[in-house]
DNA sequence: CAGATCACTTGTTAATTGCAAGTGAAAATA
DNA sequence: TATTTTCACTTGCAATTAACAAGTGATCTG
């Protein structure tokens, strides 16, 4: 059962403004790129990553996130305790967002993943292009 | 005189996590897209923008983005008072981040300004050429 | 010289974050 | 079957951050 979508309006309507206010925080676009480069799908797994966002926290964003349709949940077939959090399309749109976000880094501070960069600067479109298809290959997986 | 670069260590050395804690809150890109997009220059400028920051989180932030190089402080040789804030290299940077964080909302939520996603959308290089040298000229100029 | 403007500070209150601990349902183990 | 463990959270609380209103000192304008 999907909850209740937190449309309060936006303070103005530009578009950089809306992306903002969605994902302008120190804790979402990590939960999405958990989901889209290392496969994450559950709570556990989330808790478990490089930066230790906090329980409640984690709660908030994944609520959020699913409010604004950028991530879904569905209950595990075999293990009725955990649910299964996916990207939907307008998650995986945040792709080239993503990318850009880790090209600027990259170039401008000290940072690790030497190889994820060299394959972006490689073929930027190629690697968007992978990314998806890699995660649609992991979604239909049923472990 | 340049401020002290607030250079406390990331919480991990992913790429993405470097930007999400310099750029990762609901007012540092609006401030870079005044000055990149709509020639903004000075205090009194940003708080007049569409979603009116307070004058303390202004502060704040206009000192941290220089802390981290992406924007630059001098003082206007006409008037004493005034401070002009200016893109740096880094900041300019951030073109391609704030570009694809526009089409990524455009597409997903109600937003305004159709013509400048139309402009984007008809050709992103070029685009990014032109906010670039558009930006240089205003630069230059001496109002 | 009076008043306006500039880039801020300084309170104060409200909201958000982060930490530790706890909860109930379901599954695994003894 | 009883106990323990796992899972996805929630709750309580302290600390940090944000937002609002007002004020400050230097500078400029009329």
């Amino acid at each position: 059962m999907p909850r209740s979508h937190p449309r309060t309006k936006f303070r103005s309507g530009c578009p950089l403004n809306a992306s903002v206010e969605i994902l302008g925080d120190r804790w979402s676009l990590l939960i999405i790129r958990d989901m889209m480069l290392r496969g994450f799908r559950s709570y556990t797994q989330f808790l478990d990553s490089y930066e230790h966002i906090a329980t409640n926290i984690l709660a908030n964003r994944l609520k959020k996130l699913e409010g604004y349709g950028i991530i879904a949940t569905q209950q595990d077939s075999l293990d009725r305790r955990k649910l299964i959090y996916t990207l939907t399309e307008k998650g995986m749109d945040l792709a080239p967002v993503l990318t850009e976000m880790v090209l600027w880094a990259a170039a401008h501070e000290k940072t690790q993943n030497p190889e994820l960069i060299r394959q972006i600067k490689k073929d930027k479109q190629k690697f968007l292009v992978a990314v998806r298809q890699k995660y649609l290959q992991n979604s239909s997986r049923s472990d």
